[in-house]
DNA sequence: TCAATAGTTCGATAATCTTGAACTACGGGA
DNA sequence: TCCCGTAGTTCAAGATTATCGAACTATTGA
């Protein structure tokens, strides 16, 4: 068995990590798709298409150990969602407010939904 | 004459670099230190004391290039001031929640002000 | 001019990121 | 049950970045 995911508890999240997750484009970029809603939540559709598949993970590792989301194996996929309530409870408005102020990532994801 | 230092133009300032240069604890409490004013604003003083003085420059450095800080050479000595009202502009709240939510970093500067 | 103070720059070591390659886990046939 | 395809993880190596002592620069004051 692979091992499982690791989530830290809520207690144990801490400001520094949240805000190092959601420092990377990619990271935030993944961020900002889970919480919109408008795509599966498997690993690779949250990630940007381009991104080699271990680059992926490290960035989904990264996202789970600051607490940011919860990831569980359904079937053959990962799939990731965010723990917003907990983050909201521990640092009222920092990821709401990070939310609002970023933008979509420009990347070669760029589908049909021309900007 | 030591070039002079870098402030990148708010147009320039980027969310990531912003979030990378408050997720680290000891410019957290630089930033921290700074908009509580209750220290003089010079960079020995807004550090935690107990860092070597090229480590403290260089998370200087990292907090001006991410436009948070401006810094001026007064005397021998440089002063540092934030710079809210830009970042408050292009990214609404976001620094204001950061802040409200970081805790005072524990580390060996612990004055009298016991806890 | 000399010494002291405040920061910066340099150089080396350590830790972290990126990515290809190999590996593990699960589901679906035949 | 065995084999294969899909979805992610783990490993290993090279590239970035952080930390910190030592040397350097800038400014003030005696």
């Amino acid at each position: 068995m692979q091992r499982p995911f690791l989530h830290p508890p809520a207690e144990a999240i801490r400001l520094e990590s949240v805000l190092y997750a959601l420092a990377d484009p990619v990271r935030l970029e993944i961020v900002r798709r889970l919480v919109t809603g408008d795509c599966p939540l498997n690993c690779s559709t949250a990630a940007p298409a381009h991104l080699p598949k271990s680059t992926q993970s490290h960035h989904f590792q990264i996202l789970r150990e600051a607490g940011l989301i919860q990831s569980e194996r359904r079937g053959t996929e990962v799939v990731n969602s965010l723990r917003l309530d907990e983050i909201e409870a521990k640092f009222p408005g920092v990821v709401a407010a990070i939310l609002k102020a970023a933008k979509p990532l420009k990347c070669p994801d760029a589908e049909k939904s021309g900007s």
